[in-house]
DNA sequence: CGTACCGTTGAGCAGGCTCAACCGCTGTGG
DNA sequence: CCACAGCGGTTGAGCCTGCTCAACGGTACG
């Protein structure tokens, strides 16, 4: 006997972006419709996979595209010299696994445990190519990626290591868990990723948070949370770039 | 008397990228279809717009997508500390102007004579969410983006400016009129938008320019091109990253 | 409690940036 | 027709910052 599936706010799929036209608040909301939700969870499979676990490397055959639940992804590309540069990091609603002629072109690996949905790229296919609504909400999602992306590549193109790493943290506010203070930034990954993703060396981004607590800009509990101390001077290093 | 309007290729919007899934031959296509063309073209207008001309400004209210018909734009963005950041070159089949919330992101700028169509954003989506296979192409072309801007992130992560001058050559090459031979790389903009696009000064591409030449990869004729002069050191250049 | 791995700190080096002068082409006005 | 101004580009000198190599410290996990 079947009974349809109860998806809960917790059991589906969910999307984050930034829409091409202008909202009354400019919150990040690209709200998929129950419908939508539904359709998304009825072809994907749920998955929870521990911290630290490859999901798939560049150049693998695209089999699927994947949709963050809860927890932290890297998506990263292993260059011929052996650095690791990290392409992005992905949070809760966030989207990875575009493929290129049916290939990966980058490798994903778990940074905490994760939740994720693992949607099959040619019925995703299907299901975009007949819900245009639902289409609209990813090309709208992929669009905000683009846009990350750049602003990182302005983020690479500063000179000073203490600049990016507050830009990088600045970026990071707001990405994780809403329930965080905005004061108090999270950063579950090493600083060895948050290197990769700045293109530093792992001891300039150590040297730069010195330089930013020594400026008492920054407050890092640990290795994993950052506490801005002085929003107003802090925003000011962001600006100057 | 109306008659229908014969849409031939040179006018009607076209686009280009890499498809999501293993095509035959790994070659840039997302052909639209004649019928796509044509609703596009009738719902866009078409441009002649002289080189060195504003498009549109960062922030300015986003009423229109563009697609590039021929010719270069540039698209970038203009730092506090007063720089221009490039954040890509546009080429025939390109499309830019995507928006967050209802403002472009980018200041927009011809760089020759360029022909582009003109889409109005309301019209366009409209025109999208009711041709799904239309959005799809859409969405690939954005995801397309998204990779080449993952790309430029990379070439600036590279320490050594010759390199990242090679890495920018082998971008170009192919991106230009098809025409084109394939040592042959046509370099439209200036070495100061160059600099602006690697996150280089203008005086380390000049000297990267001049150190290509001495090692005998690359040949400059004149300033708006570059001839190849060894394939095989020059890739190899390009892939030691 | 021990052992990795992550992270910090230091010394010296290299490459790109800044400042500044100079070159060559283009377009303009006398 | 020529002279000059302006812009894009080249070249040089010196500084600054991040990288590399290396040793040490500290924290998480078995």
């Amino acid at each position: 006997m079947k009974k349809p599936v109860p998806y809960t706010s917790h059991l589906a799929p969910h999307l984050r972006a930034i829409p091409f036209l202008k909202t009354p608040a400019d919150s990040e909301m690209v709200v998929l419709t129950d419908r939508q939700r539904e359709d998304l969870a009825r072809i994907g499979l749920r998955l929870r996979l521990p911290a630290r676990m490859t999901i798939y490397r560049e150049k693998a055959s695209a089999d699927w595209v994947f949709a963050v639940a809860e927890g932290v992804v890297k998506a990263y590309r292993e260059l011929p010299s052996g650095k690791r540069v990290v392409g992005a990091f992905l949070f809760a609603r966030d989207l990875f696994g575009l493929a290129e002629n049916g290939q990966y072109t980058n490798s994903a690996q778990t940074i905490t445990p994760v939740t994720l949905y693992r949607l099959p790229i040619t019925e995703l296919t299907v299901l975009l190519k007949h819900d245009a609504n639902l289409q609209f909400k990813f090309l709208a999602k992929v669009t905000h990626e683009l846009r990350e992306s750049q602003r990182r590549a302005i983020l690479i193109g500063r000179r000073d290591a203490a600049g990016r790493l507050a830009m990088f943290l600045e970026q990071m506010k707001g990405r994780c868990d809403p329930l965080s203070v905005h004061e108090e930034v999270p950063l579950p990954m090493t600083r060895s990723d948050i290197a990769g993703f700045l293109g530093l060396s792992l001891e300039s981004v150590s040297r730069a948070s010195a330089e930013l607590e020594r400026r008492r800009l920054v407050k890092f509990d640990g290795r994993h949370l950052a506490r801005i101390l002085d929003p107003p001077r802090f925003a000011k290093l962001v600006a100057t770039v």
